[in-house]
DNA sequence: TAGGCCATCTGGTCCT
DNA sequence: AGGACCAGATGGCCTA
């Protein structure tokens, strides 16, 4: 039944997906090479398809009702296709994201997905920026004392800023697990216990007891069914970063 | 049972 | 012309 017509690379949704290691590219990993080969093969595959069942055309209002329908079946397939390409790199996106992973955990919505990646590309956006600022002050700053100081004073101000600027509702919601986004950085600080971004935070970040998970609901539906990580990029409407630098970016990618 | 999420089908539009 | 992309419609499944 299923006359799998393919997709090819050429158009796909792949042209924005350039990968470009210089700037380690999300997309320059195995995901997106798998993604490109898989359909390279399926594209030849299917051009001997074509060109053996080749011969002459007929523009579509010559085709017979059972020809019509053959077409159909090709289109809805290619769809289809489309579609589960879509969704295999949704849950690609979903592997690298930081929150639980796990039989007993419901997979994040797509919605959600795409939210959460948002958030989490920004908080990596400011952390670097955190982090570039931190090195420009300790390696490019004045008298060695003043530095140390100076880069004293700045590790610890870094060490208690290096997050996006909450919601100041979702900040107190946060707090009502048991301690606040900062704090929780300083819980998960020791070097081989920071979780990667492949690995959400430990079990003991992860629980919300059920009054507050209430509160969490949104106009987006993105409460409930996933857990929050204080300190962690959150899809929720509470959660989301208040307008700073990043709002040009905002609106460009929340343009379409 | 209502609402959310999803997969699929379908027709239209745009691009190569 | 063919394929990719998009959005609307529809129906199924699941959960509160």
């Amino acid at each position: 039944m299923d006359s799998d017509a393919s997709s090819t690379c050429s158009r796909s949704s792949s042209p924005d997906l350039v990968v470009d290691d210089s700037a380690g590219s999300f997309f320059s990993n195995t995901i997106f090479q798998k993604y490109c080969q898989e359909n390279r093969n399926g594209s030849e595959a299917d051009q001997g398809r074509t060109e053996r069942g080749g011969g002459k055309t007929k523009s579509r209002s010559e085709l017979s009702k059972e020809e019509m329908q053959d077409l159909r079946l090709k289109v809805n397939s290619r769809e289809r296709k489309r579609m589960h390409d879509l969704n295999q790199a949704m849950d690609g996106l979903r592997e690298v994201m930081p929150y639980a992973h796990g039989p007993s955990v419901r997979k994040l919505s797509k919605i959600s997905t795409l939210l959460l990646a948002r958030n989490y590309i920004l908080m990596l956006s400011s952390s670097l920026e955190e982090m570039k600022k931190l090195v420009g002050d300790v390696y490019g700053g004045g008298a060695a004392a003043q530095s140390r100081s100076t880069a004293h004073s700045t590790i610890s101000h870094a060490a208690t800023s290096v997050h996006l600027p909450l919601h100041p509702l979702a900040q107190s919601l946060h707090s009502l697990v048991g301690s606040t986004p900062t704090a929780l950085q300083h819980h998960s600080s020791p070097p081989s216990s920071a979780p990667a971004p492949h690995s959400p935070p430990s079990a003991s970040f992860l629980g919300f007891h059920a009054p507050v998970q209430g509160l969490l609901k949104d106009p987006l539906h993105l409460g409930g069914s996933y857990r929050h990580f204080p300190g962690m990029p959150c899809p929720c409407t509470l959660c989301q970063p208040l307008p700073t630098a990043t709002s040009t970016l905002h609106s460009l990618s929340m343009n379409k």
